[in-house]
RNA sequence: GCGGGUGUGGUGAAAUUGGUAGACACGCCAGACUUAGGAUCUGGUGCUUCACGGCAUGGGGGUUCGAGUCCCUCCACCCGCACCA
């Protein structure tokens, strides 16, 4: 009898769906045990070999845990909202309903070839209004929520306004305990913050309304997008390249537009401390704490003017650094700065009105990578509270508008970037450290003796903060701060395919929905395309905009960040999850997924567990106990290489070498030696030599040859050999290649290469994709070997938490040691081998070794 | 640029606590069985050397009796950087 992997998988996966072999129940005498996978995007291109290394390992650990006696609850679903399918839309005229559903029927499939024991019964998909209506439901309860600061709870809004109408918002005494604006302070109140409960009764309602929008979780303000006037549309940065769109190369700039919030900010503190009640890896947790980027130290107003004359405005840096004051040598401001127009002279003026043109046209991206340095200086002057320095203030990309202030006192003896600055702009620095600065690059250490600081001189840089701090406070010119570099999360896209928001606005006011009209479905379009003056498409459609009714929906991340509590309790139609369900169940135990998630979705999900909790919605703040990052399984991808011909236009001072592509041959070389090859037969036949091969023509001198890398399918490449005549197939312009080997030998239509002979493909990893035609569909392999050699070979593949390249090659022997397992128990004549015999003491001791061992190995990864 | 990760034979990798580097596989080589096959079994296989031996864990430096493992530094690649999900 041999191994039949295709009748054996298929009789089982029969059997487990007759009998309901995996369905969960949230009543049983067993110890709970929750395992989850981060459930995918249905994108169009199908399941990838990538996708199921997380969902092997974690199904593995739930077969494990219910053989130890657990009931398990691992469900799957998909998270279906998103870009790809509106995009595709707007491309094929496909509704996004549509395409998703076939996706999602196509991942179904190959997910079921691979024998996982999902309970299939607790399935959600987030664009499913079943389960929207919940997630709008739950926006509704962030909306109708404040953070309130005193209880460090989130807290229903009505508690906030009995408070305004009882004490209204008087500023407290203590900083930071009391009712003033509570985000980091870039969005101040228009009304102001300050007012008595006679005043709160006496504004109207929209000004209240538009207090409270201030105080709410989920709040509505304005914030800058990339904004592509050709396209009418906003652009993720990752459709931004080089300043134009990705799509058609049209300008791009920011802008800024309505847009919805989390105030997830409020939350920083308690994303961090959390951090220490959860088994993540030390990697993820300082990713994390990264993120949210707490920071101590001082805002500090500078006067602008000169020792003559101030010009009354004054400038707010935020520094960690206040200890260094006296080394301030320039100041940088963002060039978004709202001072700035007001502040450049004159003469200045054009030069910094070019450069902000300039920094309008890059994303934020791109300002952070960008190893030039670049700025403009304004003219104007901050003067240094503390000797009356004049400080002249200059404007940079690298400054962020949106961290901190928007403007840093640069001391260059101290900072790295500030140092590169001053020595590119001949600017002076001043020497604050002593020994301890070498003149040739700064040093960021706290533990140096300053001195050229006045007062501070002779003292140790981290006490001399806690002296500058208290004599800020003490002037009234500066103070204490906590910094976070996370900013608040926006929560809208102008965009269709996403939850909508159940908000109406009438009158500037936005009133949510009645818990009774949820779900608000999306309604149905005629065009994806986006509405008037950057609004989402919804805006098109008459009687949504009658209605009064948002036209931004829900970005992807907001299905996502409480999915885990639905598949709970997947069908209650009377609450997103029965908190007895919840308590039940508790946390995620495990959670597997990949650390790009890392910033994303585990900290939104955090906040909204967070949320949720404070409202006493559930019974633990924390949603995921432990998390296990699978590596990701990169894309081994194929090249060939395409001979061009470039004509040389010119020569660019600083790349050297600037070329115009001319034209492009129909032949192809092995890597780099056959390349080199190519062009040296070449210079011969320039040089006169009539010894022509490889149908080399003679050129003129200034025209080159060079090669570009072009991705060939690897399902046409064997290891790294080529099937030269199945990429001739794959596209009528390849119909012609001709393929030139190191050795010599050429490979026409109709001269083939000799026995033995073959084109050796050039060798990258990336990232998996579908246009990177690297792919490798896990049918495939499934068919071909059966589910549990493949589930077997992606174990094998190398460490769990580790990156990887997917290799086919090497399922063979993962293969062979199934079928020999096989052999143990079947011979192929006699059949079966299993007898009713007592084992024998060494094959119970080979049985319990093994049984160890497979547990020990099982529990590694997971605790 | 910033943050996180990775780097060991021809290939994927193992080495669980600082203690024999390369387990287990792929590939390759040789052989056995052969009604011949992409089946199965056996043996060999880091590099170098006729051999004795020498050299090897991205490069360079350090700590240690001893380093893949710890420290410093440099390089390469991968992930994330807020509208991809």
């Amino acid at each position: 009898m041999e191994y039949n992997f295709r009748e054996i998988e298929k009789k089982w996966q029969q059997k487990w769906t007759e009998t309901g072999a995996y369905k969960v129940s949230n009543n049983s005498d067993k110890p709970k045990y929750y395992v989850l996978d981060m459930f995918p995007y249905p994108s169009g291109a199908g399941l990838h070999v990538g996708h199921p290394l997380g969902y092997i390992a974690s199904d593995i650990y739930a077969r494990y845990k219910r053989l130890k006696g657990f009931n398990v609850l691992h469900p799957m679903g998909y998270d279906a909202f998103g870009l790809p399918a509106e995009q595709y839309a707007i491309e094929h005229g496909v509704h996004p309903a549509v395409s998703t559903a076939k996706n999602i029927s196509t991942f179904r499939s190959q997910l079921d070839k691979i024998g996982f024991s999902y309970d299939w019964s607790r399935e959600v998909n987030t664009s499913n209004p079943q389960y929207y209506k919940w997630t709008q439901w739950i926006f509704l309860q962030l909306f109708q929520s404040w953070y309130n600061r005193k209880t460090a709870k989130t807290e229903p809004i009505d508690g906030l306004i009995k408070i305004f109408e009882q004490e209204g918002n008087v500023a407290h005494p203590i900083p930071n305990a009391g009712f003033q604006i509570p985000s980091a302070g870039n969005r101040q109140s228009a009304t102001g913050n300050v007012f008595t409960p006679e005043e709160w009764q006496a504004f109207d309602e929209k000004t209240k309304q538009t207090i409270l929008m201030e105080y709410r979780v989920a709040y509505c303000g304005y914030g800058e997008v990339n904004w592509c006037e050709a396209l009418g549309t906003v652009l993720a940065n990752d459709e931004v390249v080089n300043g134009v769109s990705e799509r058609g190369g049209y300008p791009v700039v920011k802008k800024k537009l309505r847009q919805w919030y989390l105030r997830i900010t409020e939350y920083a503190d308690r994303l961090l401390q959390g951090l220490e009640t959860v088994d993540f890896s030390d990697a993820m947790k300082e990713m994390q704490s990264n993120w949210i980027g707490k920071s101590s130290g001082a805002e500090i107003d500078f006067e602008i003017g000169n020792q003559q004359s101030a010009t009354g405005n004054k400038l707010r840096v935020y520094t960690t650094r206040p200890d260094t004051i006296f080394g301030v040598d320039f100041m940088v401001v963002a060039p978004e700065h709202e001072l700035v127009e007001q502040i450049t002279t004159a003469e200045q003026k054009a030069a910094v009105e070019e450069y902000i043109a300039y920094v309008k046209s890059r994303s934020e991206r791109e300002r952070m990578a960008e190893k030039k340095i670049s700025g403009v200086f304004t003219g104007a002057y901050a003067i240094n509270p503390f000797n009356g320095r004049q400080i002249p203030i200059w404007i940079s990309e690298y400054v962020l508008a949106g961290y901190g202030t928007g403007a840093i006192m640069a001391v260059p003896s101290g900072d790295e970037r500030d140092h590169k600055f001053a020595r590119h702009f001949n600017l002076e620095i001043t020497n604050i450290l002593g020994d301890a600065y070498n003149g040739e690059e700064a040093n960021p250490t706290k533990d140096a003796v300053l001195s050229n600081s006045d007062f501070l001189n002779g003292v140790v840089m981290r006490d001399a903060i806690e002296i500058v701090i208290g004599k800020l406070e003490e002037l009234g010119i500066g103070k204490r701060k906590v910094n976070y570099k996370m900013r608040d999360a926006a929560f809208s896209r102008q965009r269709y395919w996403g939850e909508p928001f159940p908000i109406k606005w009438i009158d500037g006011i936005a009133y949510p929905l009645d818990e009774s009209e949820l779900p608000l479905e999306l309604p149905h379009v005629e065009s994806y395309k986006p509405g008037p003056e950057g609004e989402g498409p919804l805006a098109n459609i008459p009687e949504w905009t009658s209605q009064h009714l948002e036209t931004n929906t829900m970005p992807g991340y907001a299905g996502s960040s409480w999915y885990f509590l639905r598949y709970m309790d997947p069908n209650n139609e009377q609450t997103f999850c029965d908190k007895s369900v919840s308590t039940y169940w508790n946390q995620v135990d495990l959670y597997v997924g990949g650390t790009e998630h890392a910033v994303g979705h585990l900290l939104y999900s955090r906040m909204w567990t967070k949320c949720v909790y404070d409202l006493g919605l559930i019974t633990f703040d924390e949603p995921f106990k432990k998390l296990l990052n699978q590596g990701m399984i990169q894309g081994s991808s194929r090249f060939v290489y395409r001979v061009v011909l470039k004509k040389q236009v010119e020569e660019d001072v600083e790349t050297k070498n600037q070329f115009s592509l001319f034209v492009s041959h129909k032949k192809y070389v092995e890597y780099k030696s056959g390349l080199k090859t190519y062009i040296d037969i070449q210079n011969e036949i320039n040089a006169g030599s009539t010894n022509i091969q490889w149908g080399i023509d003679r050129l003129p001198s200034n025209y080159i040859n060079d090669i570009i890398p072009i991705h060939v399918d690897v399902s046409i490449v064997d290891g790294v050999e080529l099937d030269i005549d199945a990429f001739r197939k794959s596209k009528p312009e390849y119909n012609d290649a001709i393929f030139l080997l190191d050795d010599g030998s050429v490979s026409e239509p109709g001269k083939e290469l000799s026995e033995g002979r073959k084109y050796i493909c050039g060798v990258e990893t990336e990232k998996m994709s579908k246009s990177k035609v690297n792919t490798v569909n896990p049918d495939v392999i499934v068919e071909r070997f059966g589910a549990d050699t493949f589930r077997m070979y992606e174990m094998f593949l190398g460490p769990i938490d580790q990156s990887k390249p997917w290799d086919t090659k090497g399922i063979e022997g993962v293969h062979r040691f199934i079928k020999k397992l096989w052999r143990l128990f079947f011979d192929e004549q006699k059949g079966s081998l299993v007898t009713e015999e007592r084992a024998t003491k060494d094959e119970l001791k080979a049985l319990h070794r093994t049984i160890k061992k497979i547990e020990e190995d099982t529990e590694r990864f997971s605790y």
